[in-house]
RNA sequence: GGGUCGUUGCCCGAGUGGCCAAAGGGAGCAGACUGUAAAUCUGCCGGCUCAGCCUACGGAGGUUCAAAUCCUUCACGGCCCA
């Protein structure tokens, strides 16, 4: 996490944290992590932990992939690193979360059929091969679906993956490129497809509107750099919507940043000093918007689940979505 | 007092006759960001009745078809000499 440790994830509620496989195999080194007794024990965090497999890199940093894995160019040496699902699970392995995923290939939209076809084709092939390599029985192992927006494929991919019988099942694919209507398409073609009682998370996944779209159709977790890297970059999110700090409109604004927070951030301070803090490049003011954002955005997640157990969760989401569909408090 | 170099848009700073409303930074203003190569990136940034015009490169005057660029002079500043 940028800009906050341990301890301000506890203030502000989190309870899992994600750690990335790509990253922490090259710094510091899986062995490395091992070596100071864990991803938890390493961070300092004692919540649960989460590692990602690598999957999203092959999205995001185009390295070359085959039928039997990855080969990525580092991104901070340039030195050449291959990961293939067993490899993958070995390192999770020692990284040692308490969940971990799958490697998978996601690809980006929009993409032809043939290139969803194979990336779907590979992820299912790697994912029973991961479900057939040795890990320690206390870590948890999720499936991931992919498809794109192809809802044959969708299903497709979630039966195979759900027929290997994973702990949990990660939807991925999805927020890289697609409009929300057909990122909903693909989550209806995929929910109904998974068990209700393992959990389903929507990898990559934010925004408030999209959150809510997800949760009505099942969704149980997420996991986003969305709240914080807005954070970092002089975005609040607030219960009316979302503005710049930065503006000159808060200049001398002495309002918290969300009349209905009780983040320590809005107990204390004003608009106009954060905006302050964001103009000189004062590195607390990343800290401090970044505690009120996972405040908001975990804050959410607590309504929701209440809404559920209430059974008026759709009232939630549509006053959420009427807030937050298409348009800025600026 | 003499000599010399300098004075550019909000700031710093390129530019030595036309392709200059003037490079590049910074500041300012606005925007983007979705399983983190993002404390990053993008756009705007003299004015207007905006395919054009006006005002601008310390002030004033001059040379030239044409001046931020050349000449004269004044002001201010740096350095050297006395």
């Amino acid at each position: 996490m940028k800009a906050i440790d341990a301890r301000d994830l506890e203030s502000v509620g989190a309870t899992v944290v994600l750690g990335n496989t790509y990253h922490l195999m090259l710094r510091p080194g899986a062995d490395v992590v091992a070596a100071l007794g864990g991803l938890g024990e390493f961070a300092g965090w004692h919540g649960h932990t989460l590692t990602d497999s690598g999957g999203f890199q092959v999205f995001s940093l185009n390295p070359k992939v085959d039928d039997d894995g990855v080969t990525f160019r580092s991104t901070y040496d340039g030195s050449s690193h291959r990961l293939t699902p067993e490899s993958a699970v070995a390192t999770q392995a020692a990284i040692g979360a308490d969940i971990q995923m799958v490697l998978d290939v996601c690809s980006a939209l929009p993409a032809t059929t043939d290139v969803l076809r194979l990336a779907a084709e590979r992820t299912a092939q790697w994912a029973e091969r991961a479900r057939n390599a040795p890990r320690p029985p206390h870590q948890a192992l999720f499936g991931i679906v992919q498809g794109g927006v192809d809802e044959a494929l969708r299903v497709e991919s979630a039966r195979r993956t759900v027929a290997l019988d994973f702990d949990g099942y990660g939807i991925g694919g999805l927020s890289v490129g697609e409009s929300r209507a057909e990122m909903v398409r693909a989550l209806e073609a995929t929910t109904p497809e998974l068990p209700a009682d393992r959990p389903r998370y929507l990898m990559g996944v934010g925004d408030p509107v999209g959150m809510m779209e997800a949760i009505g159709r099942g969704v149980d977790m997420f996991d986003c750099v969305l709240p914080t890297r807005l954070a970092r970059h002089g975005t609040a999110l607030t219960s009316v919507g979302r503005y710049q700090v930065k503006n000159a409109s808060n200049t001398t604004s002495t309002d918290p940043l969300d009349p209905a927070c009780s983040c320590p951030t809005c107990q204390r301070y004003s608009r106009g000093y954060l905006r302050h803090l964001l103009h000189v490049g004062e590195p607390s003011a990343a800290r401090l918007l970044t505690l009120h954002n996972l405040t908001w955005i975990l804050g959410l997640m607590a309504r929701s689940r209440e809404a559920i157990a209430a059974g008026r969760f759709a009232a939630l989401r549509d006053e959420v979505v009427d807030i937050w569909e298409g348009r800025s408090v600026n």
